[in-house]
RNA sequence: GGUCCGAUAGCUCAGUCGGUAGAGCAAAUGGCUUUUAACCAUUGGGUCCCAGGUUCGAGUCCUGGUCGGAUCACCA
């Protein structure tokens, strides 16, 4: 084996062979139901066929040995091989003299589905017009043990599919689909879907002049996002070192060390709750590009975005949880446009609900679980309780939030809260939330129009948090002074403001270009584009509970 | 962490009122040998997730636990 054999995926896809599938196909497709096509055209395809000469492939046994057929799958695409007594060698371990035909049939018998096979052979079409390989010569490989999953049903269970995902792989190849049920994609499809989204991004970046760079995954201070991080520790070092929450301050340092368009596409590792949109890593892509601004970022996102989406699924729109997503135009609104909009009428809260003195933080925070309450009790269906209470008109809820927009620090979190709560669930069509508070965007820059609006943008699709961007901070003395501002929230208990970065300041002092930056959730992104309802289904080997008896089998041996 | 749902053969699933553990696929043996998921016959295959309890008797009822899924809260 010298790694040259033709894959079966190759060999379908190469011009004559794919020109005879299809011919006998489309004739095929006009025959009654049982009958077989007209021997002329097998014969003229053979005479085709057989001048390409020899071939040679291997694969898994995709179907039990029953007689003489048997398909052979590279884990993409389905070959049929067709094995006559008599006709066949077989090829010797130790690369001796092949066996007898006699011996190799005896071998052909005993082959199980599963089990990983070599052929050599020349093609054909069968009697009812199937391209196939008749073998000549047959090398036996490896073998499967254990039993193949079922191949109508395929694996079922959520949790075999993502502890044993090659079992998920194999299970997903040796599939039959049944005559007209749906296609959906099978987990193979789902990983190439992932795999053309990421690089396709990559091609769109580098044709933009982007560079792709590496920076620490390990890093002495876990900053650059709000999150809890991973914490080891290093031997030699005698240091702690956090798994990064984020690349972002080290992408920044290199736009002042002059890289003005530089991306990462990589994981980062957060040590918070696991859900259908969180695993512990996930894979972000962040880029910057200097003398850029928020807008020109917006613009530039929803085109990698499209053009992502089309080289993935060959369109714009795309049918998720049977909505159909649009991704030819993304909508802007400013954040506190949005919670009016998306604050129903009907939803009526008690003028004592209301603080007058909004900057209060106590009496806010109560307004904000007040409406919390409201819509949770409008989602399980218990709001009657509150529906007879004062109207509270739109421009009511506007002056409020107003209030909150204009009053410094701790509102900036309730506004984001009122937000989370009314509108990002609504947000299902692809749609640029701009206008954020400062107070909540401690690396961004400040808007030259209202100095407590961040310039900012999160990009929503079908409720998720698809992205987030900005015009970079390139003051250090104000960048140093947010810094002081997330020390501050960390001391009163908030342990996920952002973490101090001295040398990051320090990187500012010599001269940030200004700039735009943005990170984009991939797994989040190609779970939209492949129809899947958990970042688990879009993960190969996503995180999960240890198997109990393993785990207590395993520590006992290995202390 | 809260709530709801689930776990039966390698896989997909039935299992009635509490009364001998079932089917299809997969596997083994034999037949067939140009078939299109499923040809014919025969055979083997079970810690019914775990531990208690109720009962003459538990896959089934009760309690606790494990694992998973959905959902809510935190987070991207």
């Amino acid at each position: 084996m010298s790694g040259n054999e033709d894959t079966i995926s190759n060999l379908k896809a190469f011009g004559p062979v794919a020109a005879a599938a299809k011919e006998m196909a489309d004739v095929r497709a006009t025959l009654e139901p049982g009958t077989r096509p007209p021997a002329e055209l097998k014969d003229k395809l053979n005479e085709t066929l057989k001048e390409l000469g020899g071939v040679r492939i291997a694969g898994r046994v995709a179907t039990p040995i029953r007689g003489n057929f048997v398909h052979l799958t590279d884990g993409r695409e389905k070959l049929q091989i067709y094995a006559k007594k008599g006709q066949f060698t077989l090829a010797r371990n130790d690369g001796g003299a092949d066996r007898e035909p006699e011996t190799a049939w005896e071998a052909w018998q005993i082959l199980d589905h599963g089990d990983l096979i070599g052929v050599e052979g020349y093609l054909f079409v069968t009697n009812t017009g199937e391209v196939s390989v008749h073998v000549e010569r047959l090398t036996f490989l490896s073998k499967a043990l254990s039993p193949m999953p079922d191949k109508v049903h395929g694996i079922e269970d959520a949790e075999i599919k993502q502890r044993k995902r090659y079992l998920d792989l194999i299970a997903s190849s040796l599939r039959v689909e049944m005559a007209g049920e749906k296609h959906e994609l099978s987990t193979r499809e789902t990983f190439e879907v992932r795999a053309k989204t990421i690089s396709s991004i990559r091609h769109f970046l580098e044709d933009n002049g982007y560079i792709e760079v590496e920076t620490p995954m390990l890093t002495p201070k876990a900053t650059g996002a709000a999150a809890k991080p991973f914490k080891t520790h290093h031997n030699a070092l005698d240091i702690a070192l956090y798994a990064r929450i984020a690349p972002e301050l080290y992408l920044k340092r290199l736009l002042v060390g002059g890289f003005e368009k530089v991306y990462e596409l990589n994981r980062n590792f957060r040590n918070e709750g696991i859900s259908y949109k969180h695993n512990p890593e996930f894979t972000m892509l962040e880029f910057y590009c200097a003398y850029m601004n928020v807008n020109g970022m917006m613009d530039f996102c929803e085109k990698l975005i499209q053009k992502s989406v089309m080289k993935a699924t060959g369109g714009l729109v795309v049918e998720y949880e049977g909505k159909k997503i649009n991704f030819s135009k993304f909508e802007r609104i400013a954040m506190r446009d949005a919670i009016i909009r998306h604050f129903p009428e009907r939803w009526k809260l008690q003028d004592q609900d209301i603080p007058q003195d909004l900057s209060d933080p106590l009496r806010l925070s109560k307004f904000t679980q007040y409406v919390r309450r409201v819509f949770i009790a409008e989602t399980d269906g218990s709001l009657s309780q509150h529906s007879q209470s004062y109207p509270l008109a739109k421009q009511r809820i506007w002056e409020g939030v107003d209030k909150l927009m204009q009053t410094e620090h701790e509102s900036g979190g309730e506004i984001e809260q009122l937000f989370d709560i009314v509108v990002e669930p609504n947000l299902i069509q692809p749609t640029f939330i701009i206008d954020y508070p400062k107070s909540i965007s401690p690396l961004s820059k400040a808007s030259p129009e209202d100095p407590q609006i961040a310039e900012r943008f999160e990009l929503f699709i079908n409720g998720m948090e698809v992205a987030n961007g900005f015009s970079e901070l390139n003051d250090p003395r104000e960048q140093y002074e947010r810094f002081v501002d997330q020390a501050e929230a960390r001391e009163r208990g908030d342990d996920e403001a952002m973490v101090l970065d001295e040398d990051y300041v320090r990187a500012l002092s010599y001269g940030m270009p200004p700039a735009a930056g943005i990170g984009i959730g991939i797994d989040r992104l190609v779970m939209l584009l492949t129809n899947k309802h958990s970042i688990r289904d879009v993960i190969l080997f996503p995180h999960m509970r240890p198997e109990r008896k393993q785990e207590a089998e395993s520590t006992e041996d290995d202390e």
